[in-house]
RNA sequence: GGGCGCGUAGCUCAGCGGAAGAGCACUCGGCUUACACCCGAGCGGUCGCAGGUUCGAACCCUGCCGCGCCCA
């Protein structure tokens, strides 16, 4: 800092250039150390756990919507006072990876297994080491204000440490166990998925009806329906609702199965639907969940028909070895031969579970030996944590979505069959012993550790507490932990905040975080969602080389609005890179014309002054307010408003003719100095990098990123001098909209004479109205040739002016007419309104007041206009 | 099938009980020494439909129609 005026304009190019200056000054950053948090500060602590982009990412539209408002957040705390810890890390996304490099040995003709575990996993390492992380890069480009000094990793060492011990815990307290269970099986991946990684998706099947038992009609036979042909290889029963009088007779019996030749047992079961197809179902126990149910309550036998890739297997028929789609429509003509099938409907719309990650293939429900954790008490706490309100779901909205989930929530399938990921913690004995053993300990000689790997969203589950050292008792833990806001989309409620939520009250018997701020999907400039297929997406890296980061940033804060998604598109981006340039043009014209901050703020400002001063102290309130609240599309909304609508094309318009004058001139200089000042502090947190070469410039400060966020600039709103401009400003936009209408050229000086512009208070304006609406003084031998009548809060104003020809009668005659309309619209309202005595008695005071005033005025204006209309001549 | 939400200007959305708003698009006029990435003026809506509550409804309630999303 110096104490002397900085240097001028010299230091602002004409054109901001975000491509030559982004990156060496977010270096700078970085390398002052702004953003690397101290745990041992006194300050008050706001700490944000970024949502870890997964190793193989790079940045999409969706994490650059996430970051800049986690940013926007964090550059404003910390120019708030707070010890700012924005931390950074990426997940290790075990199926992704573990996939990519699978395919990456298929086409070097290997595979995992020839490979071997060892091999696979430091080839995965290196993987990681060479491409991985391409997203922390654009992050940087981005402007994430993160402190890299504590980058973590989901596999890393301490996060190893962590999913050890929590891991241990839940084992001990009973809350993992292993058990064979229906789950949802990948054959692509050949692992197993978790509930809330399969999506369910309608498509075009095949509804077929298949006649079971005799093809004699007299002798027993059953019809049922099904959409998958192929599994009743694996039928162990047919069952029927208990009180289904068509087949009371048949129950209790058993009837062959075709193709197969076993027989199987007719069973009673509450849960059958009488009225769907025949009201006979048949019944697959290991490869349908609902099946599944009907055999354990009736002890049926199990059989599993397909192997871990989706091919039939020991059914010892023909179709062993066949692929699950060819299976279908072979075991279909099979039956077919045989005079079996009695329907068949196709297309047949149902909903079928696929993969959510990969191939998005349907996934085979499967019986299978796995991993679980019980949920039950967890998510209990979990529901608990937010209908106590100790931690907030923002925006409320959504808080019905985390109940409905974490109320049902089925336990959790942690176990995967890959290799890359944590690898469960269990070892198991010669005997069948099953031993747990905790992070510092090893497990007896001659045991072997589980082949699987945990789910990725076990270890991102520890995230807010894992990165800040635990399970050791660390200075960032004390300081930071819960953390302060957890902001992510509302998509991965379930995947990983449920599951933060969980780890965190189980193994910290505190809450992650005290707020969850969701955000939506950002979707394209028409709304619809983005996806490659369609063609619609958009690259944020792509609009930062052409628009700048800033551009990018501030457009979409700005379709920001909380929980809801996001439309954005090429306009958007233009739109914000232009507002760029508005703020970079009037700060050099600023700054040119004198204005510092450093100049002390005039004693007596004008209205003009007053007005703006005003208007920043409510401006600075409202975004403070709107952005602790999260609605940062109203926030940069307001402050571009503030910025272009009020500031530049007001203020500043009527701050040149106050520079000319000497009176005014030092004041004006100050206020400029000082509104620019605080504006570009209220928008750094959004645009980062131009306001900090604007400030620099401006302030000569060291720099925006440690600058004191505005906490009451300008100056306390002045009614009178408000009012007296918003009259000026009417009494401009009557006159410019005279001129238009009246086909006057812009270029064109029009002497004029303002009659009641002292009597209304506005006598100090007329410089700033003669030289807004390009007005000049009368001669003596003024003539008038228009009268124009402007009637404001404080009195009438009556401009005459010398347009130097005839006036347009029709132009003028068809704008008093529509004046005039809405006068008379504005009357017959009032009066209706007037009319009805129960509004009169029961609507309060102010209201009817404030109609009776519109009222009055509306009279006053038609009268007005008749006078003129009358006043015109004929035409 | 269950739940949540949405239908407001050509498009995308804000407003959610007391005078219909914004951005973009569109029309007209302007290179007025910060800015044509700009300036000025303007056009544009029975707030999905039908009932109800209220002095008063885009806003609250009910039903219907049409669209999303989540979960089964």
């Amino acid at each position: 800092m110096t104490d002397t005026l900085p240097p001028r304009t010299a230091d602002l190019p004409a054109q901001w250039n975000p491509g030559e200056v982004e990156a060496g000054m977010y270096e700078r950053w970085v390398d002052a150390g702004y953003f690397t948090a101290d745990a041992q500060s006194e300050k008050p602590p706001f700490c944000i756990v970024i949502p870890p982009p997964n190793v193989t990412g790079s940045l999409h539209i969706g994490h650059a919507f996430e970051h800049t408002l986690i940013d926007i957040m964090c550059r404003r705390k910390r120019m708030a006072g707070y010890e700012t810890l924005w931390l950074p890390g990426m997940d290790h996304a075990s199926i992704a990876v573990h996939a990519l490099v699978e395919r990456a040995l298929a086409a070097e003709g290997t595979s995992r297994r020839e490979l071997g575990r060892e091999a696979f996993i430091e080839r995965t390492w290196q993987w990681k080491e060479e491409h991985g992380g391409k997203i922390l890069a654009q992050m940087r480009r981005l402007g994430d204000s993160v402190d890299w000094t504590r980058e973590r990793f989901t596999m890393d060492e301490r996060s190893n440490r962590a999913v050890l011990t929590i891991f241990k815990r839940l084992f001990d307290d009973g809350l993992i166990y292993r058990a064979e269970r229906m789950v949802n099986w990948s054959p692509e991946m050949r692992s197993v998925l978790s509930d809330v990684e399969v999506e369910h998706k309608e498509v075009e099947g095949e509804l077929v009806s298949m006649r079971y038992g005799s093809l004699d009609d007299a002798e027993p036979h059953i019809v049922v329906a099904t959409t998958r042909v192929e599994t009743m290889l694996g039928d162990t029963a047919i069952a029927v609702h208990p009180d289904d009088e068509r087949y009371t007779h048949l129950v209790g019996t058993e009837i062959e199965l075709p193709l197969v030749g076993r027989m199987i047992r007719i069973v009673a079961d509450e849960h059958v639907d009488p009225s769907f197809g025949t009201g006979a179902v048949k019944v697959t126990p290991a490869h349908d969940p609902n099946d599944f149910e009907v055999g354990r309550r009736h002890d049926l036998p199990m059989p599993t028909i397909m192997d871990e890739t989706g091919k039939i297997a020991d059914t010892g028929t023909e179709f062993d070895g066949m692929d699950r789609f060819e299976a279908r429509v072979k075991v279909r003509e099979a039956l077919a031969a045989q005079g079996r099938i009695v329907a068949e409907k196709r297309p047949y719309v149902h909903s079928v579970g696929h993969a959510s990650r990969g191939k998005f293939e349907p996934i085979e429900p499967r019986l299978s030996l796995q991993w679980f954790v019980k949920v039950a008490p967890l998510a209990e706490a979990a529901g608990d944590a937010v209908r106590s309100g100790d931690v907030i779901v923002h925006p409320k909205e959504l808080e019905p979505r985390w109940f409905g989930w974490v109320d049902n929530m089925h336990d959790w399938c942690i176990s995967r069959q890959l290799w890359w990921g944590h690898r469960i913690p269990v070892w198991y004995g010669p005997n069948g012993e099953v031993v747990c053993p905790g992070p510092d300990e090893q497990p007896p000689a001659g045991y072997t550790q589980d082949e699987d790997v945990l789910d990725t969203w076990f270890s991102s589950g520890l995230w807010p507490f894992s990165t800040l050292g635990w399970p050791e008792k660390t200075p960032d833990l004390a300081k930071f932990y819960p953390t302060s806001v957890l902001h992510t989309g509302y998509d991965i409620l379930f995947f990983w905040v449920a599951r933060m939520m969980m780890f965190g009250l189980y193994a910290m018997d505190e809450k992650p975080f005290d707020t969850i701020s969701l955000h939506g999907m950002v979707r394209d400039q028409h709304g619809k969602k983005m996806s490659k297929t369609v063609g619609n997406t958009v690259d944020p890296n792509v609009w930062m080389d052409e628009f700048g980061t800033d551009a990018v940033r501030f457009a979409l804060a700005r379709v920001a609005n909380p929980g809801t998604d996001a439309p954005i598109g090429d306009d958007n981006v233009l739109a914000a890179r232009n507002f760029g340039t508005k703020l970079w043009n009037v700060t050099r014209f600023a700054m040119s014309s004198g204005a510092s901050p450093a100049l002390p703020l005039p004693s007596a400002p004008t209205d003009a002054d007053a007005w703006i001063l005003g208007r920043l102290r409510e401006v600075r309130d409202q975004v403070d307010a709107l952005l602790e609240d999260f609605q940062f599309a109203k926030a940069t909304e307001a402050l571009y408003h503030f910025t272009w609508d009020e500031f530049c094309a007001w203020y500043v318009e009527l701050a040149k003719p106050q520079l000319a004058d000497e009176a005014t001139e030092d004041g004006t200089r100050a206020v400029l100095g000082h509104v620019l000042d605080a504006l570009l502090r209220l928008l750094h947190p959004i645009s980062p990098f131009i306001t900090e070469a604007l400030w620099q410039a401006l302030t000569d400060g060291e720099s925006i990123v440690v600058a004191e966020w505005p906490v009451a600039p300008g100056a306390p709103v002045d009614p009178a001098a408000a009012r007296r401009v918003t009259d000026a400003q009417k009494l401009i936009t009557e006159i410019r909209r005279f001129r238009t209408e009246q086909r006057v050229p812009d270029s064109r000086r029009v002497p004029a004479r303002l009659v009641g512009l002292d009597a209304a208070g506005l006598g100090a304006h007329r410089a700033s109205v003669v030289a807004l609406n390009r007005l000049e003084a009368t001669a003596p031998d003024f003539a008038p040739t228009a009268t124009l009548e402007v009637a404001l809060a404080t009195g009438t104003i009556q401009v005459e002016l010398d347009t130097s020809d005839a006036i347009d009668v029709p132009a003028e005659r068809a704008r008093l007419g529509r004046d005039l309309a809405a006068a008379q619209k504005e009357l017959d309202q009032a009066d209706k309104k007037l009319g009805n005595p129960k509004f009169v008695d029961k609507a309060p005071a102010d209201i009817v007041d404030g109609i009776r005033a519109r009222r009055a005025a509306a009279e006053a204006d038609i009268e007005r206009i008749n006078a003129r209309l009358a006043a015109l001549p004929r035409s």
